[in-house]
DNA sequence: TTGAAAGCGCTAACAG
DNA sequence: CTGTTAGCGCTTTCAA
């Protein structure tokens, strides 16, 4: 910097200013600057100047996988946000493990990002602690909590799961085996298993233990799942999956072994994937506004940095996909 | 860490010991310090380190999008060896943009990341120039470039389309219609799309431009890319995809009108998807080692920041998965 | 094994 | 509109 100071014959400071206000330099000097910025190849060393400035223009994000698209969408949202206000996302990938991010989050204070967005609302013990310590905004998505850390947005994913389940009952199945996630500190999976329990419990059916199978969200899962519980049951009239992952790998695995949906087993899923409706039949899903959570995660994050109190908890609801498959 | 330092009885400088290099200080002075540290919540300022110590342990990667889970293993890859390496991963995409993905290197310049690791072959004018100038290591990943900027490791996308090609020529296909992205500075469709008139004019088929379609990567456009293709000339006997999300669009697309494939079309894909092994008939494509890409990606990017000279390619090569499709 | 001094490259605050 | 001064919080270097 002060070399291009030099060059433009003005002090550094002049530099800083010329890239962070350049509407404050007169537009000869501002031309000077430019002119030697562009002949050194000069890059504003950022962290020196968070350093000094006290605030990165970083925002955090946690996701528990990048290879499920699903979350794509949500960061997509995050990211054009943020862009548009002059904020940079970075992201990380907790596999599903709360430990890790919990040491995510630590690098993310370390760094002195302006905020962070978690999936969820299960975290490690320390977590809380330290985000609630280092004073920085949180917005927590995908699903409502009862306690939030600061605020959150997305939908609740017991009442999605129990929507599904009370359709399969008013279409006249009675025998609703389920497959899910792991529910080992995935909240999200977690709420849809109790939202599949409940509306089972209200139709007055049993929750039998053999209908419930809970995999890692993977194609070939929902395949060997779905042939698990027929198998084990050949009355099973239909399957609820708590993932569209999982719900059309089980149906492909229907159509692989010329099963007829729904005669033979009817399925449904949640998440709303694009693929679900483009195969035949088509799959009976619960669509919810995944860019828009990600949206209104940056949104909130933002009015937190600008002052704004903590504490809202945004509900985006849902919506039912009625296909073939159910 | 004044105060941490404070607390402990002794001097800050000893409280940096203690978090970078431990085993260098007596064990009661390390315990002290670590108790302060637990009794403040006390989190490292990274920032502050980085510029006075001139490393940051930060890698910067580019790919395209987040939405194609076929990035994502290259992701974890590389996250897990940098990560085992004490270094941290920064993720961004640049929407197939080579000015977005100018921008997003300019920032992880700023940020003085110790490497970077880019998507493809193409890049905008000034990329090039700022990462020289910057002297920051970088590996191209996913094509092999003829002049790279420093290292790369993927694979040939030319020989894997033309490899392609060739198959469904020996199948007794011969006029072979071709859907693929959307080439505008997009190098490994373009090499994909050049693979597939290679392919044909070795054969002595000629190359119809009204066979060639160009879409974005979704289920959705697969479909109606090969709907139109069909329409517009339906003596077509197979259609090559350059990506498996066309291909599996496609496919579904089929199965959708009820034309049985490979007897009304024969498809072809390529990027060995985990679903369209679960499809039926399950898609001929061809599978590159994608997480690989992503390890080795790490391991040069570490060798380089070691001091180990530029200029490595590496040809990791791909393999044909026939399936009944084609 | 521990500490004192200096400074990484930038920006806030204040001044002119 | 532009400049001077004084740090931001840490690590390097040198010393004890």
């Amino acid at each position: 910097m002060a070399d291009v100071a030099r060059r433009a014959g003005v002090a550094a400071i002049t530099v800083s200013r010329a890239l962070s206000r350049p509407s404050q330099l007169s537009a000869p000097t501002l031309a000077r600057i430019q002119r030697a910025i562009a002949e050194t190849g000069y890059v504003r060393h950022a962290l020196a100047g968070s350093l000094a400035s006290n605030a990165t223009r970083c925002i955090g994000a946690v996701v528990p996988v990048l290879s499920n698209s699903i979350f794509a969408d949500t960061l997509q949202g995050l990211s054009q946000v943020l862009e548009e206000q002059g904020y940079r996302l970075l992201i990380a990938s907790s596999q599903y493990d709360p430990l890790r991010e919990q040491r995510i989050v630590e690098a993310f204070v370390g760094q002195r990002v302006d905020g962070i967005a978690l999936t969820g609302t299960t975290h490690a013990g320390n977590t809380r602690a330290m985000l609630t310590r280092s004073r920085i905004p949180v917005v927590q998505m995908w699903n409502l909590p009862t306690q939030p850390f600061d605020c959150a947005v997305g939908f609740s994913n017991f009442a999605a799961a129990r929507a599904m389940v009370r359709h399969l009952c008013s279409r006249g199945y009675r025998r609703i085996a389920y497959i899910g996630g792991l529910t080992y500190k995935n909240d999200r999976t977690q709420a849809r298993e109790r939202g599949y329990r409940a509306a089972l419990s209200e139709a007055g059916l049993p929750v039998k233990e053999a209908h419930v199978r809970r995999t890692p969200f993977e194609f070939e899962n929902g395949a060997a799942a779905l042939s698990d519980l027929l198998e084990a049951d050949s009355s099973i009239d239909a399957v609820f999956a708590a993932s569209d992952v999982l719900a059309v790998g089980a149906l492909l695995h229907c159509l692989r072994r010329g099963w007829r949906v729904p005669d033979k087993v009817a399925l449904a899923g949640l998440d709303g994937s694009p693929i679900g409706a483009l195969i035949t039949p088509e799959l009976t899903s619960i669509r919810f506004p995944r860019r828009q959570i990600g949206v209104r995660a940056a949104e909130l994050l933002l009015d937190r940095i600008r002052g704004r109190p903590a504490g809202v908890v945004e509900d985006l609801g849902f919506e039912l996909l009625t296909g073939g498959s159910a």
